[in-house]
DNA sequence: ATCAAGAATGAGATCGATTCTCAATATCGA
DNA sequence: TCGATATTGAGAATCGATCTCATTCTTGAT
């Protein structure tokens, strides 16, 4: 067994350099690991499972998954929950500076981003800031998820 | 063991009338236990949990879960999901005619409904219908759902 | 550089919400 | 009433996610 934990790694851009300080201000070592768990969330343009992060960076499945969870406590990602029973996880928008929403698909589950309006999100601040005064509810995050059948899926099922 | 199933029950309002017609086109009976856990979400304000509906009606738990599943298919519930993993149900818009919103507490689980603006629904619409057409997307729903700390938890937070 | 204290790792065990199984029981139309 | 079909319910099975813990690595102090 090749024991590779704790390995230091570099990062190579502006938004893994951000993930990484800010892992470290929440106090936890940028290993080898995480770069590579970080590495394998920007790979993708929309949230991936921990089995699929696992794939694509060779990190094991728990070292996947607790990974994923460090790095959604440090603030660098966040748990996308979806139609299915699995949870995803993307690059926190406050590191990407890329506010989005997304398109679940209820027939095979895969969650698809786009990119809301501007009027859309004034809106949405403006309402939410006396409901949720008022209900003494503070905000982490808002989700705008449109649930339905992505073009995939109807496809293949008009072919059957 | 005593067995109730498949006993004949009265709807006794509007919505119960309307969810019954729904559930018997769609080709399921209405016996007791259906009726028993559509009461159950009625009961409350907000998502209930498969649990939940179980303690509320009484009904055998693998039965609330098989029963919440056969409304959702036949269109009279829809499933709400949290900030845990813990699935939620709630009556169908379809048939109460009120469209609300979810405010997800991050840490009891707890999901509260809120009323958004005529505005803002107005706007969704309009910018779901170019976004959805260019993606091939066929939506069923969407989810506008607040993630944050609900005034309980903070509460319970501060005096600790 | 070396050492001790603490962090990270990873294979597999465990957990827990949900679904499945299947024999017993009920429903419903003819 | 009868036969075909649907529902029920207790527990088994499933499976994504978390936990365990011995091993290995990192880091700051010396």
């Amino acid at each position: 067994m090749v024991y590779s934990g704790g390995v230091k790694a570099t990062p190579t851009d502006g938004v893994t350099t951000r993930a990484s300080t800010t892992l470290q201000k929440a106090g936890q070592r940028l290993t080898r690991h995480r770069v590579a768990v970080m590495a394998a969330l920007r790979t993708s343009d929309r949230p991936v499972t921990a089995d699929e992060v696992a794939k694509i960076s060779g990190v094991p499945l728990s070292t996947s998954y607790r990974n994923l969870a460090e790095l959604c406590d440090a603030g660098v990602a966040v748990r996308v929950g979806g139609a299915d029973r699995t949870d995803r996880f993307e690059i926190a928008e406050s590191l990407t500076s890329h506010h989005h929403h997304h398109l679940v698909c209820t027939e095979c589950g895969v969650v698809n981003d786009f990119d809301p309006s501007a009027q859309l999100e004034r809106l949405i601040t403006k309402e939410l800031q006396a409901l949720l005064a008022s209900e003494g509810f503070v905000e982490s995050h808002h989700l705008f998820d449109v649930h339905g059948v992505c073009g995939n899926c109807r496809g293949s099922a008009r072919r059957q």
